[in-house]
This record gives structure tokens, sequence and C-alpha cells, in this order.
DNA sequence: CGGATCTTCGTGACATGGTCACTGATAGGG
DNA sequence: CCCTATCAGTGACCATGTCACGAAGATCCG
């Protein structure tokens, strides 16, 4: 296991902190690594520290009772991941989990390193600020999609943002029905429709996006 | 127009600071009175302050293009308002607002001296992510409701909460609605409904809850 | 009092989305 | 090559949201 240099050089949070600082840090947080598929925290798993993702991409994500499953957001390299300190700090409980995407190589700043940071420095406090105002935000994108947007349309934007540059989508119908919280009857249902329609082309586990541009206005009409 | 006197015993984050910090904060923040039905912030009406809500209820919603809405929380007396602090931070839009269900008197501390204390006072620093936090996990919260939840169960636990101690509830249909982010007709055919079942009578305007014990069963089966 | 008007509520027909119970298709491992 | 697990497709049905009305209080004013 390789060492991961001097990660303090990643974050918005602590690139511009004094280079004493920075280096006492080195000292005070230890890094994780999580193999993909890894639970990186979650109901049955409160974190005491705060993490700061150095490679990788957390899913997280809320299952109801019955199973089903909505992913809320991301966490990618060089953010933090704030719901596990807002349940530190709350002490609440909550039913959202993180999920390694991928491999993942963090940091983990103990609490009491959190909390002098925080008081010293407005760099810091600052990132931590923007990264839970981010989350918060988030969440009201997923409240407003899920009241109120239509599944079709939802559909195809995560398709499109899964895709990134490529034009295709490795995933099963259970995954991306999980993306957007419905059931995977819904996503056959709807991906049909786009194959109809021309807009996509499918074989078992993947998905390629023929029409990008018609996915896009789709997306697009809110 | 009377004083509010010293609003810093109020707070949590406040009411343990030195005698001396409290009193500059008097002098630093003002104090705003809202009437009821006003708009506290919304998108057009981003605020450059934190609120500390002294007394009255403000109503967090979004609402969506085609004027659906939902509510996503209560700010009540003695707490802050963290949504907007997160917008000022975090500078990005969002579509929520804030509107005073009753007549507000809130405390208005300038962005640099909310600054000041967190950077100083460790009581309230743990007092602003703690109302952070909470918001996080409201969201959370109103996520699963409306990804997963019933309509019935979520409109008999919606009742019970807004009628408090008493068993009468004075709204309307399209309120009701808003509150869930759901249909005025839908919310009309579950009450239909709960009335058959003898669990409510109703007037204009009026929701009376008539055996509120199997309200509470039917909100519990989650 | 008796309309004119506004708000609230009720309702039926239909579209969309979620659930259930299956069947069929495909990939990979013995 | 067959077995099995996983993935995808389908039809029936229920729950919820939308649309287009109309009816039943409330309010105002002559």
């Amino acid at each position: 296991m390789q060492s991961v240099g001097d990660w303090t050089e990643l974050f918005q949070g602590t690139r511009q902190l004094p280079r004493a600082l920075r280096d006492r840090l080195l000292g005070l947080a230890s890094v994780l690594r999580f193999a993909k598929g890894q639970l990186v925290f979650g109901p049955d798993k409160v974190p005491d520290t705060l993490l700061f993702l150095v490679d990788g991409v957390i899913r997280v994500a809320q299952t109801s009772e019955s199973g089903r499953e909505i992913v809320l957001y991301r966490v990618e390299a060089g953010q933090s991941c704030v719901l596990t300190t807002a349940c530190m700090l709350a002490e609440e409980a909550y039913n959202a989990e993180g999920l390694a995407e991928t491999d993942l190589v963090a940091v983990a700043l103990p609490r009491s390193a959190f909390d002098l940071l925080v008081a010293e420095e407005a760099v810091f406090r600052r990132f931590v600020f923007a990264a839970y105002s981010r989350r918060l935000i988030d969440l009201l994108r997923v409240v407003d999609d899920v009241a109120f947007g239509r599944i079709d349309v939802r559909l195809a934007g995560r398709l499109l943002s899964l895709a990134g540059e490529g034009a295709v989508v490795k995933t099963t119908h259970q995954q991306l029905a999980a993306e957007l919280g419905t059931a995977r009857e819904v996503v056959t249902r709807v991906l049909q429709d786009f194959q109809k329609r021309d807009l996509v082309t499918q074989t078992r586990g993947q998905i390629t996006l023929s029409d990008p541009t018609r996915l896009e206005a789709l997306a697009g009409s809110a």
C-alpha cells in the first residue's frame, strides 16, 4: 500500500493553509482505503471523523423500507463527505448510506483536528460551509425532481450524465431505477419507448445513446 | 414597535457566550419584523445576513414550474434559518422560499459578525453546525417521504402534526396539498376516504380529527 | 333580501407511474 | 453443452396526478 503524498494539496480548504499547519495535518490524519462496492458509511456505521476523498467516487443513496433506493448525490475526489459530519454533529438517525462506487482513497481527519481547523482557519471554514451548502442544494434538486419531475425527463438526464463524454452507459435497468428512486419495470418501459423513438439502443447491461442531442432536448424540457 | 430585549438569551448558540460579546452582538444585529404571509427569502430575495428567529414560524417550501408546492420544513422560534446562509455561501441558485406563517420577529446578524462568531466561539459554531445538520436530515426525511411514501399515510401524519394538541385543523385542501407536494384533488379524495372510515369530519376550510388514535396508527404504518 | 362573484370542494375520465407475478433471454461456470 | 444466475420484457392492476368541469358555501353590495 503506497502513500498518498501531500493530500493537503488536493483540497480547496487545505491547499492555502500555512505549510507548518499542513504538515501537522499530514501527521494527524489517517489514510483510509475502500474497495469498490464497500460501504463507507451508513446507519449502522456512523463515523466519527471528517472524510476527505482523495480519489474515487462515493455514491450517497437512501434506501426505503421496501428496498427501493434513490441516489442523492455523489462525492468526488477533492470533496468532503459532510453527511457523515452532519450526523456526527446532530446525533440523529438517518437512513442514507455511502457506497464506494470505485476503489477509494480517503483521508480521515479526527474530530478534534476538524474543530481546530474550523476555529482557526477561515479558508477551511469556508470550504466546509461551502460543502454543506452544496449538499443542501443537491438535496433541494432531488426533492424537486422526485416531487415534480417526469420520469422520462429524469431518465434522459441521468443517462447523459452517466455517459459523460462517451455515448455508452454500462448499467442494468435495476441500477438506473435506483438512481432515480423508481422501479425497474418503469425503467424498462421508458427505455423501450426511447428505443422506439431511436434515442437509444440496448443490449444486456448496456445502453448506447444514439441521439444525445434529442435526449438533451428531452432532459432539458424540465 | 417595542424592543425585543436581550435576544441572545433565546438561542442555544449565544446564551452561553461571555456577557461582553453578547452586548456587542446586541449592537451589531438588527431586529427585523415580518407580517404574516410576507416573503422572508426566496430566489429573488437572497439575504446577506444570518437570520435568528425570535418569535413566529417560517415555512420553507419549494415551488415547481407548474406551480405545485411542497413544504420542506418549518423554522421555529429559537432556530436559525440556515438555508439562507447556505445560498449566501454557495452562491448557487435554488428555488426554495421562506414565508412568514405568523407575524415574525427575527434578528439579522451581518455576515461579518457571523464569521467572527464562528471563528471565535466553539459554542456558536456547534449551534450553527447542528442547525445545518438538522436541516440536512429534515431534507432526507422529505426525500424519503416523497419518493417512497404513500399519500394517505403522509396526509394522516401531517394532519396530526398540524393539529398539535387540539383535534381541529383549519386549512383548505389546497394548502394540505402544498404541504405534501401533491394536487388538491388527491387531498380531496383521500379526505373523502378518511371521512368514510370515520377518521375525520370536514366543513369548508376545516378538518376535525375524530379518531386521532387510528390516524396515528395509519401514519405510523410508515 | 337577492343576486353577482369568489373561493373551496366534489367528481369523472384519463395519463402516468408503481406493484405483482410471471416469462423469456443471455452470460458464464462447470 | 447444459445449468444456473442475472437481466430484461410484459400484462394486469392499483395508486397518484392532471384536466375539465360543476356544485356548494362565503362575501359583498345594491
